[in-house]
Order: C-alpha cells, then sequence, then structure tokens
DNA sequence: TAATTTAAAATTGTCGACAATTGAACATTT
DNA sequence: AAATGTTCAATTGTCGACAATTTTAAATTA
C-alpha cells in the first residue's frame, strides 16, 4: 500500500491533460472550434468521455462552451485581466505553501528539486513547451499537496495566465520567488 | 431581439442551480453522498444530463467526485482558508466592478436597486435562505457583467464560502460595501 | 465471536442510436 | 442584387442498455 495515495486518473482526467498540452504546445490556436467526434476518434473512446471533458475544460476556462454549438479555444486575457490572475495565481500559492510546509516530508523535497534541475535545463535550452509544462506540474505538485480543493481554482486562474504569456521574463522571474 | 443577449440555460445549467440551491439551504449536509438517479428521476431526465451537473458542481468545488464512487457534499473549509476566499473574492469583484464601469447602462442599475431593496427586506425579516440567494444573484449580475470568464472562478471561490459562513454578520458588511 | 470469503445489489462508466439544433448551400421572392 | 425561405449535412443533446466497479449483506471459516 502506498504512503502517498496516487490519485486515480479517470479517461477524462487523461483526455483533459491531453487537450492542455496541445493547447499549450500551441497546436490548437484561438478561438477555433473542437469537435467531439474528432478527440473520441483519436483516443478510441465515445463522444459521451470526450464530452465530459470537454465540459471540464469550459468550467476551467480554457475552453469556452456554447449551448449547441459545441466548444473553442479560448482567446487570450487582456492584460489587466492576466494582472489580475497572476495576483490571485501568487496569493493561492502562499497560501497553499504556508498550508502544507509542516507536512512536508524528504520525498516531497527530492521530487520538486528534480522538477526544479528539469526546470533550469528547460529553461538553458530555451525550450517553452518543457518549461511551461515543467513549471505547470511543479507548481501543481505542491497546490495539490496542500489541499485537492484549491487545485480547480488554481488551475483555472493559472491555465488562464497560460494562454495569455509565452514570454521566457515570466519564468525566469519565477525561480526567484523559489 | 433583446439588447442585451440573454445566457441560455441548458438542462445542466438548471440542475446545477437546484442543487446548489438544496445545499445553501441546508437541505443537503456536508459529507451526504448524493446519487444521479435521485436527480434524474426528480428532474424527469436521464442520468447523463445529471452526471454533467454532478461533473461541473465537482469542478466548482461544492461537490467532491470520487471515481467510480460518485460524488459528495464538500466539507466546509477552515477559518484560514475561508479567509483567502474573501480576499480572492473581494478582489475579483472589484476587478469586475473597475471593469464593467463604463459599460454600465440605466437597465443594469435598475436591475441592481431591486436586488438591493429584496436583499434589503430579507435582511430584516433574517431570511437566511433568501438573503444567501439574492446576495449571489446580485454579485453574480456584475461579475457576469464584465465577463463571462471570471464567472466560473467567482463562482467556485464565493460557492466555497458561502458553505462556510452562515452568519448574518456577513451580509450586514456587504451592505457597506455596496 | 471475529475475521475472511462469497454472493448479490446498488452505483457509476461507457457505448451506440436517435432526436434536436445549428450552419451552409441553394432556391425563391421582391 | 438583396433579402428571405428551404433543404440538407454536420454537430451537439439525450436516452436506454449494458459493462465495470464498489458497496452491502450473507455465508463460511478459524
Amino acid at each position: 500500500m502506498p504512503l502517498v495515495e496516487e490519485p486515480i486518473l479517470t479517461m477524462r482526467d487523461q483526455i483533459c491533460d491531453a487537450i492542455r498540452g496541445e493547447i499549450i504546445a500551441g497546436k490548437l490556436t484561438q478561438n477555433q472550434p473542437i469537435r467531439e467526434q474528432t478527440f473520441a476518434s483519436r483516443f478510441g473512446v465515445s463522444r459521451n468521455s470526450v464530452r465530459d471533458a470537454f465540459l471540464q475544460l469550459s468550467q476551467e476556462g480554457i475552453l469556452v462552451y456554447s449551448p449547441n454549438r459545441g466548444v473553442r479555444v479560448s482567446s487570450s486575457p487582456n492584460k489587466k485581466d492576466s494582472d489580475l490572475f497572476r495576483r490571485l495565481r501568487i496569493e493561492l500559492e502562499i497560501h497553499c505553501i504556508e498550508r502544507s510546509f509542516k507536512h512536508w516530508v524528504d520525498e516531497d523535497d527530492r521530487k520538486i528539486k528534480q522538477l526544479l534541475e528539469t526546470l533550469k535545463l528547460a529553461c538553458k535550452q530555451k525550450d517553452l513547451k518543457k518549461i511551461t509544462e515543467t513549471d505547470l506540474a511543479m507548481h501543481r505538485f505542491w497546490v495539490r499537496k496542500a489541499s485537492a480543493e484549491f487545485e480547480s481554482i488554481w488551475l483555472s486562474i493559472t491555465i488562464r495566465m497560460m494562454i495569455a504569456y509565452s514570454k521566457l521574463e515570466d519564468y525566469m522571474q519565477c525561480f526567484k520567488e523559489h
């Protein structure tokens, strides 16, 4: 039996992660409509599971849902909005760190250190896709550690920022904070 | 043709609103499991639509989802967490007000004034259910006016607060702010 | 009796089929 | 030609059925 309960990945979560990845990687452009059948065929599942994922991602804000018209990739927020998202995100993360500080164990430390190394390497290589992915994974790790309750809110906010910014400076800045 | 486009209410949205209402009204208690079939029968729809609503409410944080085990009403956050939620909520609402200020029209003013009257009355009668509902509707109104993008995040945060607090003082305090 | 195993019932997960809605191309009217 | 109406294909919405999983209850064993 594992010490820390690993979260069960549902089909829906897998599809969500895949779509998020494609959007962050820039494979899907802004306002592009996304069809249920396309992804159903790609993953070899029925439309129903894809539909679940679409609804979740809409709630998350990375997709925009219109009744009877399906979903499209949401457009990036303006400067003021993404500044707000950044503030909210930082406030949330600080809270999560404080909250999970006392439950911190060596295992976690190793995990974070490893992710930091990956991030450092990715920064040097200026591999934006990898930087984004690793950064997301790292922050997500300790937010989830604090509470699964926070994870969904945090993800909603962060994912919107990620649509907006694809600049290297932001990630350099993130180092400082760590 | 209406001047302002009214949002289309899907079956899913209707079910979500109903469940939110029941939770806020205290008909569903903390950690109580909720069955798909129960609500499917109640609304006269198939389990699929109810399932969609459950997933959305889980993403929102008012329900907690476990794979293969369904959903349960989430438990109320502790003091520190709900304080965080309150800060985030206020920051979001201020942003939304600033954002939508220039697009404000008389129609909106009337709507808000009317809601405020209802709220005042409810406060005098100490009708907690009605206070909560009206307060929610009012704030939601101008958040949505600012941007539908914000609405889901705002709702996630606010709904968590509402689970936590059912005190009158909070609502009296909200007056001051208006 | 307490612990374990087994069987059955309840519940969620997934699918394919069809209904309802939308969008686009084409035809009709003014 | 522009506006309106009509058909048809593509897409989403909903349903019922069955598979997979979990929970509950009963039976068995030590």
